[in-house]
DNA sequence: ATGGCGCCACATTGGCGA
């Protein structure tokens, strides 16, 4: 099974790339973030026509989730349990005994900010409705943007961004606690060339200099990981005209296994 | 020097992302 996820920073502009994507990678699974299209706009005959089924929730110009399979999907579920939440930033399936967790993240703005102070909240939250779904479904995978490096490694120049949003030590706690419930980063599962990251700044020529952020992850409970025989970040999408920010970041499972 | 780029909407400028 091979699951990505991928910040398209709009569906309706990046559904070319979209489509390029699909058809070249043939992924089993696909969990896009920032769709920023309410529901009634979802591109649903192009994507049925490049044969994905799809679940999705979004909203006006910011945030939406979506998740495309292959396969059927059951036990679809939106937003965070217990978590009174009205950003469209989570969405679940159940897919060939697979548990799909598609997360948006908040950014947090800037450090201190009312904005960084819901994301740290709503990681906490995240964490708590995490800790019962993996106690459910063992075999789980969370995919998405988490905006937060979680190392030093994962950042492109980590003291022109120490203590700044995205890479505190309070938003890397956050990290740390989804690993701590038995969540494994599939990134790291393998060796992986150095500088590899999942996110540039448009401006400043940030691709081009490979000024970027690794923000985007695959975390995958034990029985997956043990499964899984790579995970990459598929860094020439971000290379095609009018791309998204986000490169899409892409993990295989063996499922025989 | 806190800018830049790209996307969106009560648009032709401002908010936001990261």
């Amino acid at each position: 099974m091979k699951l990505a996820a991928w910040n398209v920073n709009s569906l309706k502009v990046r559904l070319p790339q979209l489509l390029d994507f699909l058809a070249t990678r043939s992924p089993d699974v696909v969990c896009l973030q920032e769709t920023k299209l309410t529901d009634d706009c979802f591109p649903c005959a192009e994507i049925e026509a490049a044969g994905y089924q799809m679940v999705y929730s979004g909203q006006k110009t910011y945030n939406g989730v979506a998740i495309l399979s292959r396969a059927p999907m059951s036990d679809v579920c939106i937003g965070i349990a217990n978590f009174d939440d009205e950003l469209k930033r989570v969405i679940g399936a159940t897919i060939d005994g697979v548990r799909v967790v598609c997360v948006y993240c908040p950014n947090g703005q800037s450090v201190g900010s009312d904005k960084y102070i819901y994301k740290l909240k709503w990681f906490d939250a995240l964490a708590a409705w995490l800790k019962d779904e993996i106690a459910r479904y063992p075999k789980l995978a969370v995919l998405g943007d988490f905006n937060v490096a979680p190392e030093d490694r994962d950042v492109h120049d980590p003291a022109a961004w120490v203590g700044s949003v995205l890479v505190s030590d309070e938003e890397r706690a956050r990290f740390q606690a989804l690993l701590d419930l038995g969540l494994h980063d599939s990134f790291r599962l393998f060796d992986q060339p150095e500088k590899t990251y999942s996110w540039w700044d448009y401006r400043m020529l940030g691709f081009q200099r490979n000024q970027g952020l690794r923000i985007d992850h695959i975390l995958l409970t034990a029985p997956l990981a043990q499964a899984c025989t790579s995970s990459i970040v598929d860094r020439p999408m971000r290379k095609l005209e009018r791309p998204s920010d986000h490169a899409p970041v892409v993990a295989e499972i063996d499922t025989t296994r």
